[in-house]
DNA sequence: CGGCGCATTGAGGGCGGTCAATTGGTGTGG
DNA sequence: CCACACCAATTGACCGCCCTCAATGCGCCG
């Protein structure tokens, strides 16, 4: 498994510091001090929520295993996912600073998570001035992925806006290990999907149809496949640059 | 004028500040800090770029006067826009921790601009953590309302989204001063505001006929009336929580 | 006065919506 | 082992929002 990759000690690393540590490197003591900030561990179905809209919670947490999907749910009773997180990501970071969530955050598949309290997020700030750039880096980055998201919705159709999402899922997942040579586990719905993309599950139906007919990308039980990358990434108009994987001082 | 409105000192406060105190209360000895990090002031005519997409700034720049629009070429040549900002917005404070800019940012009026050294946000960093959270909750807010405009465009309707707009600018032009009984100044053109909305411009014009003959906003000569503020918040479904313009202990 | 950019309006078409019927996979109970 | 229910996925028919293209009106400036 992956938690067990070699730490600074002997111990398993977090998948938080494995992903922090794409952007910037982080000190042993930083590794420390964020290690015994994690709280605590706990299980949750797929389906329920994380945090929800309007909740003013006093920790944040982390994604170590499964799929997390932040939404708003609309007047009309549809559901539009705003953010798709994977293993190693800080899902609801912000709510330190936001107070009172705007809107919820959803397990899609069974997940595993931890939590970090908030006092222990200020401790941080007061003391650890290259921590707290890092951890805000990686809000910064969700805001990222946002825009890019944004001009997808506005400016895309719904076959390209496919295509790039599973572009961006397989750069993400690749970048915490979840993939291998073109494949990644996928366990969603097309309701799901199209609560993404902004479109009907019908609609998904027949996008998912028009990439395997071009062979570009196949979904079957759970597992996605992109068989050609390249003509993929063309297809998607996808740059990778607003996902900031790479490494810099910070 | 509104930067005439006596601050700590005797000095005029600058319009930054006026912001961040929408959030949170800032003492004294912050204010001064933050002054004394604002190097200096910069005008630029409609249409230039404040901030070129792949630039690696070594300042974050304040809008003064005037409005920005963050914004994404597309490789067909449109223009998506991805934010707009006004008086008072840190219109990049997230290329100190991003280093290298995924977006470009112009000016779609004349501005007035202010700027902060990188250096200065990080002495800032070192030695003010109260100060950190308040700035590091402006690019929180950057990506809620993100995320808004997200669900916007992938689940309204252009109506919808339009009006949405409006409601969204009136709020955050009035928590700086900018509006006066339910109208605002906007100069755009209906180019810039199909940009935005992810519409044609004739869908615009088509929108913005419809808004008028229900006597919900008027548009003529850069001046934006609102007639009935609560019909049209209910039209746009707009709830102005994304916009965190709450007061709090941050 | 002519040119130019912005706004307006109409015509025709495509992407993606809803509604509805069918298929297929999976778990449960007989 | 099969019948059945149930849910996800697929496919077709029809329709509406918003697109592009194009023509016209309007205000501003040289």
């Amino acid at each position: 498994m992956l938690r067990s990759a070699p730490s600074h000690g002997a111990l398993a690393i977090h998948p938080l510091i494995r992903n922090l540590q794409q952007h910037d490197r982080l000190s042993d003591d930083e590794c420390r001090v964020l290690t015994g900030a994690i709280a605590q561990t706990k299980e949750l179905a797929a389906g329920e929520d994380i945090v929800t809209e309007g909740d003013r919670p006093w920790v944040s947490t982390i994604l170590v295993e499964g799929f997390a999907a932040r939404y708003k749910l609309q007047a009309e009773g549809t559901r539009q996912i705003s953010a798709i997180h994977v293993p190693g990501d800080f899902i609801d970071l912000h709510s330190f600073l936001l107070k009172k969530m705007d809107h919820g955050v959803s397990a899609i598949t069974p997940c595993t998570l931890s939590t970090v309290p908030h006092d222990a997020l200020a401790a941080i700030i007061e003391e650890h001035p290259h921590l707290t750039r890092v951890l805000w880096l990686s809000t910064v980055i969700d805001g990222a992925v946002h825009r890019e998201w944004l001009v997808q919705m506005a400016a895309g159709q719904a076959y390209r806006r496919t295509a790039h999402l599973f572009c961006e899922l397989y750069m993400r997942l690749r970048a915490v290990g979840r993939t291998e040579d073109g494949s990644f586990h996928l366990p969603l719905t097309q309701f799901d999907l199209g609560d993404m993309l902004g479109i009907s599950n019908v609609h998904v139906s027949r996008t998912l149809r028009q990439l395997r007919e071009e062979k570009l990308v196949t979904w079957k039980s759970g597992m996605v496949t992109l068989h050609d990358l390249e003509r993929l990434r063309q297809a998607a108009h996808f740059d990778p640059t607003y996902l900031n994987l790479q490494w810099a001082e910070r």
